[in-house]
RNA sequence: GCGGGUGUAGCUCAGUGGUAGAGCGCCACGUUGCCAACGUGGUUGUCGUGGGUUCAAGUCCCAUCACCCGCUCCA
């Protein structure tokens, strides 16, 4: 970790951005509180967002790089939803693993995706485990075996082999499994429940038939009221609807300050659009949610819009793109994921109406048990999209930009965090875009006397009406500028003795350093003048 | 879950078995007319937690928790 990211945390401790969950009784792993400050900067990043992509949203004329005006709208739902809302999302299938330890490699193995095959030969029998498939499974698992007997390559042929590569979800004991990475038999554990999703219980007295989840993502909670907001708001197609709420995850190794975090805030949209204008939606969507990073300050040299490969891709999207930051707790050249923006085609919406889907020969369709019943039910609720115009109903095809609050307050954080050389001092700095920083404004009495605090209390009072604004009279006036440059502070308001004479004050600016005189009734627009850049 | 490291004041850290420390910060008073000024005084600790060894433990031992690094995982 390098030297700055630990001089950041440290400044998040002790200035009030972020403390451990429940420090005082040791923390808790994977969980982080919001100081003083910190709230007010993950609120501006949300407020930002929510006023930018939704509240202050034009839908009278199409935006630069859209493809036709649209509408905006919001949502707020409940955290613990109905336990089939992830079930037919596929989260319960995914985020419901069971893993199993191998003791003498230490590693550790997804059940359901080791495979391996049955061979045969001087009297022993076992299983030979591999995570290739294919082809290479095949040679992989031979010379494994021959490894594991003691054999020569061109004693191949005394390996008798049972059948073709199979999962290990097959084999009912793992006494005669040679794991994958592994030199000896038997050293694999028992398959162990991974739960990646919260569970809790519905109704004070509920066993299982109460229990349900603490949602992972906010998204799914938009589609399920889609056929609700359609019906109450007069909304058409195109239009979006974002949520900002908590979700948790529980993951397998927090990390990372609050990078990885297991509860943690998203900022989703959900944008339903006509399948045939869905690319040129996903397209802008990108463009769009990329420059709202650099347009608060984000550094383009340190963030990138990365496509995702094709064999990335979850099996039901058509194109998904990552906006990613180079933290400075990641490698050199890598890369911490801040926002993915999905198409996600017809999948959610269907998933909900018609039960889980997946892609079986290349088509989604309804995915079947083995009695050929649906593995989950959906709703029944024909939730499609009515256009009068074209009488036509279908399934929108849906763009999903799907943001980390948590991750973008903390890649502003990184980005603003400066050590500078002034005048043979250190200055520690924050620069924060001003819609982002805390405190707006510091208003300073430059001494304590002749009635400076006066005036410079009714700047306070008149300004902190609409703005986070501070009063400091505590020390010499180059130490209450130090003290603003390290929390963010774009801007100090000082009185001084021309003040009581002029009306003037100084308006000094955090990056620049730099002074100017203006009359003490224009800093309240001065201020809503930087504010809307 | 595995291996390594760390844990002492708000922050950074010193303290190798014998009285709990420094710098910075913070607070008060005085001074102070623009970039971490000065003087005086003050404030801060279950030495991560629990147990053990010892006349005596921040220091040695065991356990445990949290954090950092590397594996593993990351829809």
């Amino acid at each position: 970790m390098s030297v700055n990211m630990d001089k950041l945390v440290s400044l998040c401790k002790r200035r009030g951005f972020l403390f451990p969950s429940s420090e005082i009784y040791g923390g808790l792993n994977g969980f982080w509180d919001y100081g003083p400050l910190g709230v007010e900067l993950k609120r501006n990043l949300k407020d930002a967002w929510w006023k930018d992509m939704i509240s202050a949203h034009d839908d009278l004329d199409a935006p630069p790089g859209a493809p036709l005006a649209y509408q905006m709208v919001g949502l707020d739902c409940s955290i613990v939803m109905h336990p089939q809302v992830w079930k037919c999302s596929g989260h319960y299938d995914l985020f419901h693993d069971f893993m199993v330890d191998c003791r003498e490699s230490k590693k550790r193995y997804r059940h359901d995706q080791v495979r391996g095959r049955w061979v045969e030969a001087r009297g022993k029998r076992f299983f030979v485990a591999t995570q290739v498939g294919g082809e290479e499974g095949l040679k992989e698992t031979e010379t494994r075996a021959l490894k594991h007997l003691g054999l020569r390559a061109k004693q191949v042929e005394e390996l008798v082999w049972d059948g073709a590569l199979v999962s290990l979800t097959t084999v009912a004991s793992f006494e005669e499994v040679l794991g994958p990475d592994a030199t000896s038999l038997g050293t694999l554990t028992p398959p162990r429940e991974f739960n990646l999703m919260f569970k809790t219980f519905v109704g004070a007295l509920s066993g299982e038939e109460g229990a349900a989840f603490l949602r992972p993502e906010t998204a799914q909670g938009i589609f399920v009221n889609f056929k609700n907001v359609v019906d109450s708001s007069r909304v058409k197609l195109p239009f979006g609807i974002g949520q900002v709420g908590k979700s948790f995850r529980n993951e397998i190794t927090p990390r990372n300050f609050t990078f990885r975090s297991r509860e943690f805030e998203q900022m989703e949209i959900e944008f339903f659009c006509h399948p045939s204008q869905s690319p040129e939606w996903y397209r802008y969507w990108r463009d769009r949610r990329y420059r709202w990073y650099t347009d608060l300050g984000l550094a383009s040299s340190r963030l990138r819009l990365r496509d995702h490969d094709h064999d990335e891709l979850s099996h039901y999207s058509c194109g998904t793109a990552d906006i990613e930051y180079a933290f400075p707790f990641l490698p050199p050249g890598e890369f911490g994921e801040l926002e993915g923006i999905a198409h996600r085609g017809d999948f959610d919406l269907r998933s909900h109406r018609e039960g889980k889907l997946a892609r079986i020969n290349g088509e989604l369709s309804v995915e079947l048990d083995a009695e050929g019943k649906p593995r989950h039910k959906g709703s029944g609720k024909d939730i499609r999209y009515f256009d009068d115009q074209i009488k036509e109903r279908f399934y929108p095809h849906v763009i999903e930009p799907s943001a980390g609050a948590d991750r973008g307050t903390l890649a502003f954080l990184c980005e603003a965090f400066h050590e500078e050389e002034v005048e043979g001092e250190t200055r520690t700095v924050l620069r924060l875009h001003p819609r982002l920083a805390p405190v707006k404004v510091a208003i300073l009495p430059l001494v304590n006397k002749d009635g400076m605090p006066e005036m410079a209390a009714r700047i306070y009072k008149e300004m902190k009406r609409d703005y986070s604004v501070y009063y400091d009279d505590g020390g010499a006036i180059g130490r209450r500028y130090r003290r603003q440059d390290e929390i963010g502070t774009p801007y100090c308001i000082t009185v001084d003795g021309q003040s009581l004479t002029d009306g003037t004050v100084t308006w000094r600016d955090r990056d620049t350093l730099e002074q100017i005189r203006i009359r003490a009734e224009d800093a309240l627009p001065e201020l809503q003048k930087r504010l809307r850049i």
